[in-house]
DNA sequence: GTGAAAGCGCTAACAT
DNA sequence: ATGTTAGCGCTTTCAC
């Protein structure tokens, strides 16, 4: 690999030259550099600039779980983003286990510009550390309880209230709710709006019609099989999250009842095959890819600008794709038939 | 942070006893050197060991789509076996694009110890090129022409072989095939053993029935429209990947048509929904988690051992889950209805 | 087994 | 606007 001093030297000029030159500054013998650089095939060695300069090039992405379609859809538009600039993602997976989060975040800090995180939990020791040493946060789906953070979210009130809403307009008021974890933003948030909403038009669920999942499909499954085999089971429930709808459109199949005869199902993301369901599938739609791109360009607004006075905090609009998963209740006691089935 | 050289010092031993310290060889007072490390809370800097020794602990991961669960999968089975060592994990998408996944190549190698790499097709000079600097390459899902690439692959051709035969015991002979490019492994592959196995028992689809797509939803959506307005539309049709079966799957609700009754669908990769689909999806399945995991392993290997006089060409086998989007083939004509309907 | 010292390729004062 | 030069933090001869 060529170094900067055998451009230097080539093209008749010193290596501060060409270094100015390479980022940009305005320098006489432009073209001559430039032609040296070309001929020689030149490409700068980043372990020397981020030795010298402490810039790394490099950001963070760091979701709980790159499997679910959502995370996926975020790195998507992250990477969109960033593949037009020198800027590379480091990826990790932190299970959304904070014990995880934290040692991830710990490790990649120091070898990055700057990270996207989506938090598994609302605890902001370490981003407030790792920001405090000069290295850009932008959370990504899930808040911090410090509200000074950078974050791309969506409008989860909105849309948990607006799911609330669409199952008590068809006559629901025995309802359940498939909650994520209440340590986090979207966890807390959609349950919260969601009751709300329903406490507005004096439907307040049971305890029992509250299942706090974890946001995992097997989470999901469970829950709903618990809420199936309650003495008065619901005939309504909202999902919280995409990867529980699956797990409890499985539990239902599993339990031999049909949706929404049996009980009316609304999730919070669309599925790719949420249409395609029978019935098809009604959800809280939110654009993901679009939430990972602003997520990008906030965060090389962030490395290029320096540190703002006040976060910018952007907040995206869900709708609601009203399918077919979701009727009036039926009036008759349900049954359960059978259990068992296929389950991954 | 900490530099070698104050914890040199407060050891009283050199920076050169506490870089080999760092590095696993013996040293006489390596635990002075410990409590220096633990007390000063010092981590070395990637920066200044990538430059002096040319190891970045990172591994390029470079796959056409994230967002296809197939790589999103594979991408969680790699990251769960780098995490356990100093190998991070830079994510690339090519979007199946050569161009873009040359660029990609040619800009990210500099930066990485190795790639892990599914490409687009099956040119091999810039994998050749990278391997030729010393950075190893592991293919996954997919192989280039040369062989002498570590490769982590499934058995496409039994895969194939099977769905072929599956269609073909239910009593199938108007079979179609939506396949992937040919340019690439899994698509030609694919794309030759079902043929071949179809062939073996005296069936040949004309080239109206073998449709070649892009491994996209769109193109699978578009390929299955055009298959179901022929003039004799097949009575059961393979869909070579996991996202052209969802195109696939909605051309045919689009048209009002419904599987298997009308036309038998098996495809390649299950969906996260495959079994509540209705009918549920029958498919051919593959460990894609299990080939990251190993792609990470045989990566790591690489790292460590050097250059292998011979390439290590994984090949896990695949299985097929008959549910029940096949069924015997109906004996009347074929008619659209309709066409038209959401269509992502 | 250990230390001294050179230098990886680059950037950022500083000087001009 | 450009050149000179020190040195970022580490690994690795080389000598002992």
């Amino acid at each position: 690999m060529a170094t900067i001093s055998e451009v230097a030297q080539r093209a008749g000029v010193s290596t501060a030259t060409v270094s100015r030159h390479l980022r940009g500054e305005r320098v006489r013998q432009a073209d001559r550099v430039l032609v040296a650089i070309e001929e020689l095939g030149y490409r700068p060695t980043i372990a020397a600039q981020s030795l010298r300069s402490g810039i790394h090039y490099a950001v963070a992405m760091v979701v709980p779980d790159i499997t679910n379609p959502y995370f996926a859809s975020v790195a998507k538009g992250v990477e969109s983003v960033l593949r037009k600039t020198p800027y590379r993602i480091f990826l990790a997976n932190t299970d959304e286990s904070p014990d995880l989060e934290e040692s991830i975040l710990r490790e990649v800090a120091p070898r990055v510009d700057g990270i996207i995180l989506a938090p598994a939990v609302e605890k902001e020791e370490m981003p407030l550390k790792i920001r405090g040493e000069g290295r850009p946060i932008v959370l990504i789906d899930r808040e911090l309880s410090d509200k000074s953070f950078d974050s791309v979210l969506v409008d989860n009130v909105g849309g948990a209230t607006a799911a609330a809403r669409h199952l008590l307009d068809l006559g629901h008021s025995a309802i359940a709710l498939i909650s994520g974890p209440l340590v986090n933003t979207p966890g807390r948030l959609r349950y919260d709006a969601f009751l709300r909403a329903l406490a507005t038009a004096g439907v307040t669920p049971p305890p029992q019609y509250r299942e706090i999942a974890n946001f995992r499909e097997a989470g999901g499954y469970e829950a709903m099989m618990r809420l199936l085999r309650l003495p008065e089971p619901p005939t309504a429930v909202f999902c919280a999250n995409n990867v529980m709808t699956v797990g409890c459109l499985k539990a239902v199949a599993d339990s031999r009842l049909s949706v929404p005869t049996d009980i009316s199902v609304i999730g919070f993301d669309d599925l790719d095959l949420g249409m395609l369901l029978n019935p098809p599938l009604t959800v809280i739609d939110r654009p993901s890819e679009e939430q990972g791109a602003a997520a990008g360009k906030l965060m090389l607004e962030r490395l290029r600008g320096g540190r703002p006075d006040v976060p910018d905090r952007i907040v995206m609009p869900t709708r609601l794709l009203a399918r077919a998963s979701c009727a009036p209740p039926r009036r008759t006691r349900l049954t359960i038939t059978s259990g068992g089935g296929e389950m991954s």
